[in-house]
DNA sequence: CTGAAAGCGCTAACAC
DNA sequence: GTGTTAGCGCTTTCAG
C-alpha cells in the first residue's frame, strides 16, 4: 500500500525511549498519561507524519467504525439525498461510509451485503432491490446481531429499524387532489409490487377511490418498473382502453415525465385533458413545463435519521427497532392544477 | 461489532484437525492444497457461516482493497454519475468504494483525506473543493506513493494521473456556437478561477470571441460560485450594463436554468431576444422549457475511467502519470437555437 | 502437501 | 504514570 516506512507508535515509543502503550495511550487522550509526555508524544508524531493505521486498530477493537449504505442507484437524486445525510451524520461521529449500488439487482445486492459482511461493517442501512425477492443475505445480518437499518424499501419479515416515508397517505393524497381537481377517470402507473413503498402507494390511490365512491377498474392500473419507456408504453396502452383515463398518478416523476411528453405529442393536454401527477419531487419536477404535481419525500432528513438510528443501535446497543415514518408533502403544479387553485413558486 | 461467535480459519481447523495455514491457503485455492482437503475445507466453512475477516487479512497484507472517493456533492448528477462509473470498475474488481463529500469547504476535504490515509486506502480519486487553496494533504498522498486520480479538477502543481474534460473545447464552441446564432455581445457566468476547469472554459469564450475579431469586454463576465442564486444575482448585474449582453455563456445548467427563470419573469424572451447555454448537461437541462443548450461531460464514463487507472497505479505500480482530457459534446437545444438549424429530440 | 511460528499495528488487562 | 504481555484473524516464510 504505502512504502514501508510509515511510522508507527513503536517508531515514537523508540524514538522517546519509552513503550508503545504509553504512546497509545497518549493518542488516545487518555488521563492516566502526563501531561508532559502526552505533549511530548504528540510532538515526536506530529514531526514523524505518523498517521495511526485505523485498520490495526480496528482488528483489535473488533469494529470497523465503518457504516454500509446500499441504494438501487446511487445516480438518483432521492437516492444521492439519502447518501448525503447518512454521510453527513455519521461523518460527524467519525465513521465512514462506504457505498454500493445494486443497480436493483437481486445478485449484485447479495454480492454487496457479503462483501460488506466481510468487511465488518458495524452496521448497514439499505434500500432493497426492487428485484430481490430473497432475503437471507439480510436475515444473516439480524441473526448475527449487526445493526441494520432499512431505509425507504423495507423488507416486512426482517426485525429492524425502519424509515419510510407514509406512501400509503401520499398516494391517497395525490388521488384526492385529482379528484379535487374534477377529474372523474384516474389510473395510476405502479411499481414492483413487491415492495411495500408501492403496494402501499397503489393502496392509497384505492383507498381514496373508494372513500369518493368511486369504482375501483384494475384495467386502469397497470404495474411496471418505472423507468422511462415504462410510462411511454404504459400510457400508451391505458389510451388505448375504450375509456382511457382523464388522469394518471404515476408511481414516480421519472414517468411522469415521459408520460407527458408522450402526450404532448399526442397534441393532449396537461392539465386541461389529462392530469399527471408524479411521485418523489425530482429536481426536474419542478422545472419542466409544465411543472409536474408530486409527492415529496425528504431525502437528505431520512439519510440523516436513518444514520441516527443506526449510531443508536450500534453505541447504545438499542434492541427496541423503531419504525419511523416520515410524512410526505403533496405539492401541486402545473400538470394537475386545472382548477388553478395554488401556484407552487417556479424557483429555487 | 458481532457476537464473539463469528468462526475463523482457526475454528474451521480444530474442526477438521488440520492447521489454520491450511485452511487459510485453501480458502485462497492455492495449488498446494490437495483437492480433497480443500473440498472438505470448503464445505466446513460454509456449514459454519465462515466469512473472512477482510480487516484481519487487510492488516497482513498491508492492504485494504479499498478506493476513497471524494466529491465536492455526492448529490449532483455529473458527480454521482462518476461515483456510478468508479462503483461499477472498482466492485467488478473486487475494491471497496469508500465515498465523502467535501462540501466544498476546505477544511472537510482535509480532514476526508486525512481520514481516508488512517484507513489505508489503497489510492484516492478525488475532485477538489472549489474552496480549496492548499495542498499538503495531497501532497501527502504524493509523497508516501499512494495511487492517487484526480478527475474533473485537478491540482496542476500536483503531479498524478489526471482526467478532465476539454473545458477550454467546450468554452470555445459554446461561444462559438452563440456567434453562428447572430448573438454579438456575449457574457460568460465563470465559476471559481481557483479551478483550472473554469480558467479553462473562461479562456475558450475569450479565444472565441478573438478569433471572430470580437472585442473582449470584462464588464461582461461576472465571477462566482455558480448556484442558483449567482446566477440571479449576475444575470441581474449584467442587465443593468448600459449595454446589456444579447447571450450569456453560464458556467453550469443550474446558473443557466436560474437565469432564464428571472429574464422570464421579466418579459424577455429566449432564446429570441437572449441566448443562453450552460455546462454539464444535468437531467432537468433537457427536460424544461425552453430546454437548455449545454455541454455534455461523459461523467459515468469518466468514473471508470478514473478507476481504471487508479487500479493501474496500484496494481501495476504505473509511474507514469497520464493526463486523459475526455471530449465534450456540444448540444444544442432551444435556450440558444434562434436560427432553428437542429432539433434535440427531448427525449430520454 | 501440510504444519509451526512469527508478525502486521494497535489496545488493554494486569502488573508495579 | 508507565511497562509487559498477549492477542485481534489472517498470511507467509521456513521446515519437513
Amino acid at each position: 500500500m504505502h512504502k514501508k516506512s510509515d511510522p508507527t507508535i513503536h517508531d515514537i515509543a523508540r524514538e522517546l525511549k519509552i513503550s508503545a502503550s504509553t504512546v497509545s495511550r497518549a493518542l488516545q487522550n487518555n488521563p492516566r498519561i502526563s501531561l508532559k509526555t502526552r505533549e511530548k508524544i504528540l510532538a515526536v508524531a506530529e514531526s514523524m507524519g505518523y498517521r495511526p493505521n485505523v485498520i490495526a486498530s480496528n482488528l483489535r477493537n473488533k469494529r470497523s467504525n465503518t457504516i454500509g449504505v446500499v441504494v438501487p442507484l446511487i445516480n438518483r437524486y432521492f437516492f444521492s439525498a439519502v447518501i448525503s445525510g447518512v454521510e453527513d451524520i455519521a461523518f460527524k461521529a467519525g465513521y465512514t461510509v462506504v457505498i454500493s449500488q445494486s443497480n436493483d439487482l437481486a445478485n449484485k445486492e447479495i454480492a454487496i451485503v457479503q462483501s460488506m459482511f466481510a468487511n465488518r461493517v458495524d452496521g448497514l442501512i439499505i434500500s432493497i432491490a426492487m428485484q430481490a425477492t430473497n432475503y437471507e443475505h439480510l436475515k444473516m445480518f439480524r441473526k448475527k446481531n449487526i445493526p441494520l437499518v432499512f431505509f425507504d424499501r423495507a423488507v416486512a419479515e426482517i426485525e429492524a429499524d425502519k424509515i419510510v416515508v407514509d406512501d400509503f397517505n401520499g398516494g391517497y393524497r395525490v388521488t384526492q387532489h385529482l379528484i379535487d381537481q374534477g377529474y372523474k377517470r384516474i389510473g395510476h402507473m405502479a411499481g414492483s409490487q413487491n415492495l411495500q413503498t408501492y403496494i402501499d402507494r397503489k393502496n392509497g390511490y384505492i383507498e381514496a377511490l373508494a372513500k369518493n365512491g368511486i369504482p375501483h377498474d384494475e384495467s386502469l392500473v397497470i404495474t411496471n418498473s418505472l423507468i422511462a419507456e415504462d410510462g411511454v408504453r404504459a400510457v400508451q396502452q391505458l389510451m388505448n382502453l375504450s375509456v382511457p383515463p382523464d388522469a394518471i398518478f404515476c408511481g414516480n416523476d421519472t414517468t411522469a415525465l415521459s408520460s407527458m411528453i408522450y402526450l404532448r405529442d399526442k397534441g393532449i393536454r396537461i392539465p386541461e385533458d389529462m392530469g399527471i401527477v408524479g411521485f418523489s419531487n425530482e429536481p426536474f419536477s419542478r422545472v419542466v413545463s409544465p411543472s409536474i404535481s408530486t409527492i415529496a419525500q425528504p431525502g437528505f432528513l431520512m439519510g440523516q435519521k436513518a444514520a441516527e438510528m443506526i449510531l443508536n443501535q450500534i453505541e447504545h446497543k438499542e434492541r427496541i427497532f423503531k419504525t419511523l415514518v416520515l410524512p410526505t408533502e403533496l405539492i401541486i403544479r402545473e400538470s394537475s392544477n386545472r382548477k388553478k387553485i395554488k401556484d407552487d413558486q417556479l424557483f429555487f
